[in-house]
DNA sequence: TGTACATCAGTGAACGCGCGTTCACTGATGTAC
DNA sequence: TGTACATCAGTGAACGCGCGTTCACTGATGTAC
């Protein structure tokens, strides 16, 4: 592992640590085993190595997506929801570093999605798209619906994040996967699976 | 206007001008007119004053949606996720002051709203089963209904925080509201009023 | 009405700290001939 | 095979900065008698 890589590891380890606030280039640096100036080799500067290591959370992120084996497209998308949630949950830095944080390469709605640029999302859309091909999902705009999915599941991570439930971690997953549901389904649709 | 009333005012001030991260002692008591030492006379320290801030902000944010005046609850339901979101795009370092940070005075779900504690979110529910009891909303526990709809919103603010968005307000606040539409609605629910 | 005193909001200098970044450098490694 | 030299990852001391907080204080205001 070089210098470079073992740093973006180190500042990836110190964000999970103490979140933004305490990731700095002396205590990053520190964990890889260098002094502080040995960064400037590697990287611009404190900003250049943080966007980095956002870079490179996403990317993680991508690649955990992408392992995603359901062939369902339904099956696909509550399990797409739950990875979404988990990695809020265990792994809140790097959540942030891929969702909150600004590294310069965001995709934007509705024309970067629109335009495939976004990987993750476009293997949203194709599910979406094909469930309701299946009659599984209402129609309307796939895109939209995907959004709506995702950011009703952004929005259950981050009222989490600031200590707005009082519940066990199984109980929120629930409830989260009810909430994604619904997001996906929409109220055109009359279903009988209404079980849960 | 006391001292300590002005330093809430310039915090909040302060806060929306530059983030939490430019929030210091000597920038808010500067903006009030007194030295920094001058806090203290008010506040244990700068947590403190910050969690001041953050609990006043609240208040203002619960003035604004009691005074949402429409009849119809599902009419309220709507307004108030307007003003959610208008709030959100027009004053962000307020809403984080409200919904992201920690103030420790947090109501958490289930068990505070369930209790009452929380004025607005109360109201919500009162709408909730109002509008459910008119036929206007599927059946469903009105407490986990109104939290599908804040979150749904809240995620979409924080996504657009996150510059997830390249929209116009307009078009962002159209979404924003279908998307409310859609987490109040619920899949069981077979309407006509699909116009928006 | 006048004096003595307590109260208390705000002052101003100074502290120690951690930070990002500068600068000139060292010393190992690889390459040219 | 041996020597001279370039490259380049990492060093270490030092900088200036803004920060929260300490400390002893000042000076205006209100109150008691």
């Amino acid at each position: 592992m070089d210098t470079r890589e073992k740093l973006l590891n180190c500042a990836l380890e110190e964000l999970e640590r103490g979140g933004v606030e305490s990731f700095s280039l002396r205590s990053v640096s520190a964990a890889a085993g260098i002094t502080p100036m040995g960064v400037y080799r590697h990287f611009a500067n404190k900003e250049d190595l943080l966007r980095a290591a956002g870079r490179e959370a996403f990317a993680a992120w991508q690649r955990r997506a992408e392992s995603i084996r359901a062939t369902d497209a339904l099956e696909w998308l509550r399990q797409v929801g739950r990875l979404y949630m988990t990695f809020a949950l265990d792994e809140p830095a790097h959540f942030d570093a891929c969702f909150v944080m600004r590294t310069g390469v965001e995709r934007r709605y509705p024309r970067d999605f629109r335009a495939g640029k976004s990987p993750v999302v476009s293997m949203m859309v194709a599910r979406v798209s094909a469930a309701q091909s299946a009659g599984a999902l209402a129609p309307g705009d796939p895109l939209e619906i995907a959004m709506y999915f995702w950011s009703q599941l952004h929005g259950l991570a981050m009222l989490h994040r600031s200590d707005r439930f009082a519940m066990s971690r199984t109980a929120f997953l629930a409830l989260a996967a009810r909430a994604g549901e619904r997001a996906l389904a929409g109220y055109l649709l009359p279903k009988e699976e209404n079980e849960q």
